[in-house]
This record gives C-alpha cells, sequence and structure tokens, in this order.
RNA sequence: UCCCCGAUAGCUCAAUUGGUAGAGCGAGCGGCUGUUAACCGCUAGGUUGUAGGUUCGAGUCCUACUCGGGGAGCCA
C-alpha cells in the first residue's frame, strides 16, 4: 500500500511502500542506508544483505542521489532517525535513474545553486522555506476572502506608470509600448467603488537596478483596497492581517522554522497592537540618542564578534591541520570556518558602514524619504513591527492623499518589519479630489491623458478610500529568518539572473 | 548609474616573495553489518573567466572587458 512520509506514525509494524526520491545513501559491505524523500518528509530505509534482498541488494548501494525509486518495507519506529521512523526493505524498484546530480550533500556556492534552482529546490532547507511560502499565500487569500473582501484580478500589461516611471519594464505590444504591471493599485482602485472591499494578488514587475538582498524583479504583492475608509482603518486591517500571518505561520510550521534556525521567542512577540510612528516622531527617533546608543553598541558588539571569530578561524585552521585529524572532522572544520569567515566579511561591512550610518541618522532632514539604514534603525528599535505615518508629500506617491491639517505631508504609511527586516508594506489614503489629484498629476510631470480612466473616479462618487500593498517575499524572508529573499520564491528573477 | 569584493578540476576551496597547479567532495572500481554531510584504498579529471601588457618566468603584478556577490540610490 502507498503511504507518504507523514503518515509513516500510523503504519508501525505495517508493510507499506515509498514512492520518493534517494536523497542520501551510505552503505557497507552487508548493509545499506537509503535515505528518501517523497515531497512529505524525509526517512531512512535499510537494506540489510539476505537471502530475501538478494535480488536488489547490489543495485540499492550503486543508487546514484535522487535516483527514483519505489520502496516496500516494514515501518519500524526509531527516534534517533530523521521523522522518527524508519523502514526495513523488502522490496525495491528504480523508477527513474539518476547519476551525477549536481547538487550534493556538501556546500555549494549561491551561484551555482541558483544555476541550478529546478534542483536546488529539492534540498531540505529550500523545502521547507518554500512550504512556508505556501502557507503565506494561503493565509494571504483566505484572511481577505473571510473578512469580506472580493478578489480582483489586474491586468499584467499596464499602459501607463504606477509608480516611478524609471523601473517599468517595456515590452512590444504589437508595435506599441506597454508596461508590466508594478502595482495593481489604480485597478483595484476602481474596483473597490464596485465591489466595496477587493484585493489583488499577483506578480509584479520592477526594472530596479538593484542587486541588494532585499530585491527581486519579479515579485508578488497582495493589494487591499476600501472603499470609504480612511487611514486609520486602512492601518487597522493591515495590522489584523500581518498579526493574522505571523500567527498562521507559528500555527502551521514550527518544524519548518527550527529547522531554519529562526528565533521563535520573537515571532511570538508579534502581538497587536503594533507600534505607531508618525514620520515626523520618527525623525526625532533617528536624531535621539537612543539610535546613536543603538549603533554604537552594535559596533561594539560587532567589534567583539569580529575578534571572536578571528580567534575561532585561527584555531580552527591549526585543528584542521593538526595530524591524526579525521577526514569526516576536518570536513566539519572547514566548514564551520567558511560559515564563520562569510558572518566576518558581513561584519566588518557592517562595522565599516556604522559610522555612515549613523551620520545619515544624525544628520536627517525632514523632507526626506527615509533610507534602508533609517528603516533598520527604527525596526530595530522595536520588538514588534512598526507603523510609520504622515510622509512629507513630495517624496510620495502623485495619488496619496493630502493631509487636511498640515498640507506638507500625506496620509501614507509603512510598515517595518522588527529585527532590521525593514518595509513589508506601503499603504495610504488615496487622493479623493478631482482637483487635487490632477494637480499631483502636473506637479509629477504626468501625462493626464494616460490617467483620464483614473481620474473618472473622482468625477463619479467618489469617496475617501484607501489600501496597500505587502510584498510576499520580504514577508516570507521575515517569518523565516532569512537574510535574502531570493531563498523565498521558486525561481527568483533578478537583475542579471533569470535562468531557469 | 555609482562604490567595494571575487572568478583555479563537475562542486567547495588551497597554492609562501612572481618560480614544477594541489586537497576534499562528486564520478568509476574495490573493501567494510548500524551508518547519520559515514569511513578506508585505488583511478580518471585543468587552455587558472576573456583579451592584451610587464617579466627570463604570471594562477599570482598592471589595463580593459565579461560574469557573479555585497552595498548606495530606489523600493515591497
Amino acid at each position: 500500500m502507498h503511504c507518504y512520509i507523514k503518515d509513516l506514525s500510523g503504519h508501525i509494524g505495517q508493510s507499506v511502500t515509498l514512492q520518493g526520491w534517494l536523497y542520501n545513501r551510505r552503505d557497507s559491505g552487508k548493509i545499506a542506508f537509503l535515505v528518501v524523500r517523497d515531497g512529505t518528509g524525509l526517512c531512512q530505509c535499510v537494506v540489510a544483505k539476505s537471502p530475501e534482498t538478494e535480488g536488489f541488494f547490489d543495485q540499492s548501494r550503486r543508487l546514484g542521489q535522487e535516483s527514483a525509486i519505489r520502496i516496500t518495507g516494514t515501518v519500524r519506529a526509531n527516534e534517533k532517525q530523521i521523522g522518527g521512523h524508519e523502514v526495513d526493505v523488502t522490496g525495491l524498484e528504480v523508477v527513474g535513474e539518476s547519476t551525477d546530480f549536481p547538487i550534493t550533500p556538501k556546500p555549494h556556492g549561491i551561484d551555482f545553486l541558483f544555476k541550478n534552482r529546478h534542483l536546488h529546490f529539492r534540498s531540505r532547507r529550500q523545502w521547507h522555506i518554500l512550504r512556508v511560502r505556501a502557507t503565506v499565500i494561503d493565509e494571504i487569500r483566505s484572511y481577505f476572502n473571510r473578512n469580506g473582501f472580493t478578489l480582483i484580478d489586474t491586468p499584467i500589461f499596464a499602459p501607463a506608470a504606477g509608480e516611478g516611471a524609471q523601473t517599468l519594464f517595456e515590452v512590444d505590444y504589437f508595435g506599441e509600448p506597454v508596461y508590466m504591471a508594478q502595482t495593481g493599485q489604480l485597478y483595484v482602485e476602481t474596483a473597490c467603488m464596485a465591489f466595496g472591499k477587493v484585493y489583488c494578488f499577483g506578480p509584479t514587475f520592477r526594472a530596479e537596478k538593484s542587486k541588494t538582498r532585499r530585491h527581486l524583479t519579479e515579485f508578488w504583492m497582495v493589494e487591499p483596497e476600501i472603499a470609504y475608509a480612511e487611514l486609520d482603518e486602512v492601518i487597522a486591517v493591515a495590522e489584523d492581517f500581518v498579526h493574522s500571518i505571523v500567527q498562521r505561520v507559528l500555527k502551521d510550521h514550527r518544524e519548518d522554522l527550527e529547522f531554519l534556525g529562526r528565533d521563535m521567542a520573537s515571532l511570538e512577540a508579534i502581538q497587536k497592537p503594533f507600534y505607531r510612528l508618525t514620520y515626523s516622531e520618527a525623525a526625532d527617533l533617528l536624531h535621539s540618542t537612543k539610535a546613536k546608543e543603538l549603533l554604537q553598541n552594535d559596533l561594539e558588539t560587532k567589534h567583539a564578534r569580529i575578534a571572536e571569530l578571528k580567534k575561532s578561524i585561527e584555531e580552527k585552521d591549526k585543528q584542521s591541520e593538526a595530524q591524526g585529524v579525521k577526514q569526516w572532522q576536518k570536513d566539519k572544520m572547514i566548514a564551520e570556518l567558511a560559515e564563520h569567515r562569510e558572518e566576518l566579511g558581513d561584519l566588518e561591512e557592517e562595522v565599516k558602514n556604522i559610522p555612515h550610518h549613523m551620520e545619515l541618522a544624525a544628520n536627517f532632514q525632514w523632507g526626506k524619504d527615509l533610507g534602508g539604514s533609517d528603516e533598520t534603525i527604527i525596526s530595530r528599535l522595536h520588538d514588534r513591527p512598526t507603523f510609520v505615518t504622515h510622509y512629507p508629500r513630495n517624496v510620495k506617491a502623485f495619488y496619496m492623499k493630502k493631509n487636511e491639517q498640515d498640507e506638507r505631508i500625506c496620509n501614507n504609511f509603512d510598515l517595518l518589519a522588527p529585527q532590521g527586516y525593514g518595509e513589508i508594506i506601503g499603504g495610504s489614503q488615496r487622493e479623493d479630489s478631482y482637483d487635487e489629484l490632477m494637480a499631483q498629476i502636473n506637479r509629477h510631470e504626468l501625462d493626464p491623458a494616460d490617467y483620464a480612466w483614473y481620474l473618472d473616479l473622482r468625477k463619479y462618487g467618489s469617496v475617501p478610500h484607501g489600501g496597500f500593498g505587502l510584498g510576499v517575499e520580504r514577508t516570507i524572508a521575515w517569518m523565516c529568518g532569512l537574510k535574502h529573499i531570493r531563498e523565498t520564491i521558486p525561481f527568483p528573477r533578478m537583475m542579471g539572473r533569470f535562468y531557469p
């Protein structure tokens, strides 16, 4: 009977058939251990040399990594083994051979792994991350569905810019230029006038020439939009929504997060209410001694860690060269050394940047947009997500609603994830006055003809409304505690990388 | 667009001051009955990213380019 590895606990003592791929193999003359993965988990299968296994024992010792196999055997509980079970093999069928699988259980470089991304996500770490992704996406959809939002699919070919014109991918559309959508926002705005509460969810495209750990050229974004909502209501939805994602991931993915080494306590600390700061308060915070102390402490702890790492690297170097060290011990030390060297490199870069960041924060001027390092500082000073609201209008998009009390600012917000993960949401109340919106379009030197349909909203029953966009990959990176978002999407598209 | 770092075997890396390109993994063969990135022995595997330059001699130094990594700006 076919059984998935995740269901083995219900079949102890029984004979089952596993269908999967060979993850790793260890063997000696009379016994072979086949670690099998089937998409639901890993299980070690034991082939002992005996009259019953004679037909396939030698074959089992020659199987290449990732050979597709069907294994029949008896399930036995074994707490020491991965997954808590072991299967004593009584039958083996090779469904598809595999030789020279490129991704071995040894370390590889990032470039190589992502050139082999189609094979890379068979690895455990990637498997855990992409399972979390599936749940984050499911929670996004079910959150909005159960809260009365209607899904509206927005086009990917768009006639005009939604945001900055420099970051558009242009496509030849039967001889005319169109652009890959950067946002569905303008469309969901029109849709909320028909359905009240709506959301769109899909890939968006930005031709940003950014090679950083927070950027993709193709990423997924969910954008809810609510008619008759003003800023506070939009923020309340964003808060409840992000909270529900965190709760769901904690509920369903404890094991995955533990494998990834995620610090659970800091995720469990994500409770409502989140922090709220105005842009002006954020600017004060950047100027405060608190910010300065944070960076100074950083500098000290990082220097200490650098010294520690250097010492440890030196020791390990010596140890690994000492005589009588077993090869596997050497391997382990070399792997640790590589990790330490990477951490050291990162730290040295950070230490180099800290004085610059201190300067940027201390000299932050009202009216400028918050830079990456500024966001990191604010995010690090809070143990829960932080809303930063009411930015200066002149650094924000044309469609954001002018604040009634202070003309210099708009009713917008960003949500910064804690622990330095930074911006995961950007949102705002939208400008609902025709005249004001037209003035903004002119101020931004956009062509009103491109936005005629969008301006129509303000002609036929305009109401206050607002919404936000949440970056799915940044959210997953935060959930999983990853330092790079390229691992959070099955096939990342980045500047200079679009294969496979 | 700008700044920093890198490119050596299929993979991960080493190669002292400019002086005969090595190791582990992977692959192939053999050995080992409880392995946990198993281990032990043998074999094969290289135009040192590309193009030029300096030098008696270049993986190593210089210039340009290509590709990759990190960051700034910009952003989710």
